[in-house]
DNA sequence: TCAATTAGTGTATGACGTATACAGTACGAG
DNA sequence: CTCGTACTGTATACGTCATACACTAATTGA
């Protein structure tokens, strides 16, 4: 991951050679500039994001495949699913699709730019909004919902650091899916960026928990049994005296107004907003 | 990591045993009583909670050690800032300290435990409040850029899913430092974990471009080569039919008004609280 | 038709986590 | 003082995994 290994990998996948040489206006960047720029710097975000993008239509000449990349990709996230991502190997991968481990890198060069395409894949499309033309307000709500349902449903997506790895077309697809009602709001550019910036942050980082929970639920745990266990974490700060306030919150009784996990995402959400 | 392999590793770390057997008053829970409902589920976090906060203290008989857990944390821990979270092996780590790989053994009886302990030992304490008697929104401002601020000084911290690991006493030490200010707002203690759970999900969400931009920088690239580097991974929306909002914000013009992102991410910290 | 190209197989290799057996060391009970 | 015991670090070995390489078989464009 860190540079060590650069296996350079000379697969069968097609990359598109961009070699055009220089700058162009300034006022507003090009796919190629921006692209030129980046040859030199950070090749693994760059390398990685190439091979997910790739072309993989099938080649005319030899045998036919036995199955798809997005095959592969599916058998690979019903692994996940059923497992976890460490069940994900490349010979579990290739067993399920009935044939050798080798056989895979015919489809990806390797196993980090499969899990590339998983993720994506796991993401899945940004749904379609049910009120197209509704307020701003109601639509950015309703993508929060739909992307802390997502991350709860494949709870395995938490498991990759989602940091600097390359974003695919699902990945996009989502982040169009919010731009498109905070364009409305006649923001200026920097200012939608802002935020969707804080509302993607809020939306990740405050599902953490729903995450962890729907982790539990995978392996057959019921969410008493998975707050137990997180109390029983926290719970040491207890009677540590390095801990007051912590232990105080833990101990307190609860009032009435409890509120269930997704109604406390709601009410913070509609603060950011 | 997902149930297959429980190697239960009978080590030399000293974990207690809690065998009270029955449940106490219904109105606050002692650590005990969680503990002991926790006992069936999640044996995972819950192993590896004991075993982050298992005793390491020196035992009297046998020969004097080479060297301290925390040696052995702080090894692995340069190892990481030097080559990133991938270089940390075991055998990295021993030859480091200058020892077989298998001496890691007497220290740490695996290597999730010793992640897990550099996990915590990598935040560090959170810092002191320059002015603890301040308005708790200065305190937790303060507290957010400081906890921004950790998260980019070690960015192999983000290569780890936060969710479901143990929380060890910098971890909870954080959560004080922050619950310390909250809990002077006179907000009742359910709210109170809401609003934590909102200003740390921001916090840690919206750093994640920050965190991408540390860990280039660790690598030797600029600022502006990171953002090419980025930009050529999210410019191929360019020219791509389905992403058109996000297209036209990438092709916009930057206004006068462009913000560095410490400011972006102070002015949606103020948006939140 | 046949040479080029590609799909899948079989086998080998090196990295890595870790089990096991062993040898040396120092405390503390006799 | 001394010897068993509990501990230290070492040497060696094994299983899993990603992946390189060489090979056979299939398909198609020339």
């Amino acid at each position: 991951m860190a540079g060590k290994k650069r296996p350079v990998s000379r697969g069968k996948i097609h990359v598109e050679k961009t070699s055009r040489p220089s700058a162009a206006a300034k006022r507003s960047l090009t796919h190629d500039d921006i692209l030129q720029a980046s040859v030199r710097i950070d090749p693994d975000l760059r390398r990685r994001s190439e091979l997910l993008w790739a072309d993989r239509s099938e080649p005319t000449r030899g045998p036919k495949r036995g199955w798809t990349p997005d095959d592969v990709v599916q058998a690979a996230m019903q692994i996940a699913d059923d497992n976890g991502l460490s069940a994900v190997t490349m010979s579990a991968v290739a067993t399920r699709l009935g044939f050798t481990t080798m056989a895979l890198y015919r489809y990806f060069p390797n196993k980090e730019t499969l899990l590339d395409a998983i993720v994506d894949a796991g993401m899945g499309p940004a749904p379609k909004p049910t009120h197209p033309s509704g307020h701003w307000r109601a639509r950015v709500t309703e993508w929060a919902h739909a992307k802390r349902s997502m991350l709860c449903a494949r709870p395995w997506l938490a498991e990759l650091p989602f940091i600097a790895a390359p974003h695919g077309p699902n990945w996009l697809s989502w982040l169009e899916a919010v731009l498109e009602p905070l364009s409305t709001t006649g923001l200026s550019a920097a200012d939608q960026g802002q935020m969707l910036s804080i509302i993607d942050g809020y939306t990740r980082g405050a599902s953490d928990t729903a995450i962890s929970l729907a982790r539990a639920k995978a392996r057959g745990a019921s969410e008493a049994e998975w707050a137990a266990a997180v109390g029983a974490d926290l719970g040491r700060a207890i009677g540590d005296a390095r801990f007051p306030v912590f232990a105080g919150l833990l101990a307190a009784p609860p009032d009435g107004t409890s509120r269930t996990m997704d109604e406390s995402f709601e009410f913070g959400l509609q603060r950011v907003l």
